[in-house]
DNA sequence: CATGGGATTGACT
DNA sequence: GTCAATCCCATGC
C-alpha cells in the first residue's frame, strides 16, 4: 500500500481501511472498525499542536501511532494526511484470521468475537506495543494491506466516535455493517455514512 | 515540579 | 448499571 493512500483526507482513509488486513507477526485480521482523528477537532491528540507525543501525527503518513491509554492499554493508529497535517485513523476492531491460537493465549479468551473487539483488546491479541510507535505500515513489523481490488468494499455504517468527550458531533466512526466483530453493538438508529469528506462537517 | 485527565477494560453490585 | 487500575504527558505554577 503506497504512501499516497495515507496522504489523503483522514476520513476517507478511515472508510477505505475497512476490509484491509492488519498483520503483526503470525497474527492477522480484517479491519472492521475505524475512527478518524484530525488536528482541527478537539478529540484529536494533535489538537494541542506539535509536542513530543504528537510529533508522529504530524510526520510522514503511513506510519504507526501507538500510545498508552488509561495507563494500561496500547492503542494503534495509522498516520494519515500529508506530512505537516496531524491526523490518524484509530483501528478499533478486527475479524481474526491468522494466529488465532496465539491471540487466544494472549487474551486468555476463547471466543473469536472477543479477541480483537476493541482497540486495547486488538493490540493485546496482536502483540502490538508502544515500541512499534512510528514504525512503517509497509515493510516493517506491522503490515497493513488493502483488500484486493476485485473484492467489493463492504457496506459501512457511520456514527459518533467512542469514548471521547469533545467533538462528539462528528460521525467519524466507521464499521463494516454486518460484522459481528465490532467493539460494541451498533446504536439503534443507524446513520448512513457520508459520501463527501467530513472535515469540518 | 505537581496535577489532572484520558481514543479502555474487566470485575463487581 | 458503577468503578478502579495505572502511567504518560500536557499544562500550569
Amino acid at each position: 500500500m503506497s504512501l499516497d493512500f495515507y496522504a489523503r483526507d483522514v476520513v476517507q482513509v478511515a472508510r477505505e481501511l475497512i476490509g484491509a488486513t492488519l498483520r503483526h507477526g503470525e497474527c492477522s485480521g480484517i479491519v472492521v472498525e475505524t475512527e478518524a482523528y484530525h488536528f482541527s477537532e478537539a478529540a484529536c491528540h494533535a489538537y494541542v499542536g506539535r509536542t513530543p507525543r504528537t510529533r508522529v501525527l504530524f510526520g510522514a503518513p503511513g506510519r504507526a501511532y501507538v500510545y498508552r491509554s488509561y495507563g494500561i492499554h496500547a492503542l494503534f493508529n495509522a498516520v494519515a494526511e500529508p506530512e505537516g497535517v496531524g491526523a490518524a485513523v484509530l483501528i478499533r476492531a478486527l475479524e481474526p484470521r491468522e494466529g488465532i491460537e496465539l491471540m487466544r493465549a494472549r487474551r486468555g479468551l476463547e471466543a473469536l468475537e472477543g479477541l480483537c473487539a476493541g482497540p486495547g483488546r486488538m493490540t493485546q491479541a496482536l502483540g502490538i506495543g508502544l515500541e512499534l510507535n512510528e514504525s512503517p505500515l509497509e515493510g516493517g513489523a506491522i503490515e497493513l494491506e488493502l483488500p484486493p481490488a476485485d473484492r467489493p468494499q463492504p457496506a459501512l455504517v457511520a456514527g459518533p466516535r467512542v469514548g471521547i468527550t469533545k467533538a462528539v458531533e462528528l460521525s467519524w466512526r466507521f464499521c463494516a455493517r454486518s460484522s459481528r466483530f465490532v467493539s460494541r453493538p451498533w446504536p439503534k438508529n443507524l446513520e448512513a455514512p457520508r459520501r463527501a469528506s467530513a472535515i469540518g462537517a
